[in-house]
DNA sequence: CATCCATATCCAGTTATTTCGATATATAAG
DNA sequence: CTTATATATCGAAATAACTGGATATGGATG
């Protein structure tokens, strides 16, 4: 337990004002999270933070015109070369973008899976429907 | 300029065979991502931030049960108080969640917003359609 | 095999993020 | 108005990420 329960417990008796109802409250909260999947929630993660840099969504833009090699994808994000070549492996990383080597060139394009997996994790934000 | 755009030029000279052609294709390169606002991305960028920690996805899933306040956040995603709040305020500032005050608790759910906000960003790579 | 070249990797400096205890703020209740 | 309580904010330490120059790697070419 990383933080103190009982605290947070006990104010949950207070906001219900039923200790048996704050206790069945508990227990649904845990099962809740303890049923999703540490690995999975971490590659979720992983895809979120490639996304979450303007210059990667910058190259995901370029991506979009089709297979583009490094060079080029310097001259449209206007980065220096190791730093793109940083953000490539990220995107690369993470499943969004391949790689395929042509001779002394690389060229990158987006990968189909991963339109899947995005759209995988954003239906349960819509499933939510607020 | 970040990069030093004529090494990368020549590159792509060397890459398409024919100066003019690749002059060209500089062009159209950097014509995609001048016609990107700025400060669009930047929002962009900070929602799929706001996705990349596992502990606030955590609590989305937990929010996709409905409105909860801070202390029944802080049991699920076993947490101490102040980091369930710092990170209820980064989900907040990134239009994911809202909150409601009810005398001294806090209420999170859900933003509509977010789930279009979401489809609209993945949409970009759906129709990158590889 | 020597050289050139495209890209990846390394490295060091800088900046941002996470974490959690301590403190501040604000509401409620006595 | 004093106390208790729920949450936000602060502060400082630890960790992670970004940046760009320098170097390594590996293919191509002569």
């Amino acid at each position: 337990m990383a933080c103190i329960p009982k605290e947070a417990v006990s104010r949950m008796t207070r906001l219900i004002g039923d200790a048996d109802k704050a206790e069945c409250k508990v227990n649904k909260l845990r099962s809740i999270t303890s049923k999703l999947d540490e690995k999975e929630i971490e590659v979720e993660a992983e895809i979120f933070k490639a996304l979450s840099d303007p210059c990667r969504l910058k190259i995901v833009s370029l991506l979009r015109e089709g297979e583009l090699c490094v060079c080029e994808i310097m001259v449209g994000v206007d980065r220096p070369q190791s730093s793109t070549s940083h953000h490539l492996s990220i995107l690369k990383d993470a499943g969004l973008i391949k790689e395929r080597k042509d001779g002394r060139w690389s060229r990158y394009r987006l990968s189909e899976g991963a339109v899947i997996d995005m759209l995988n994790l954003v239906k349960l934000m819509k499933e939510a429907k607020v």
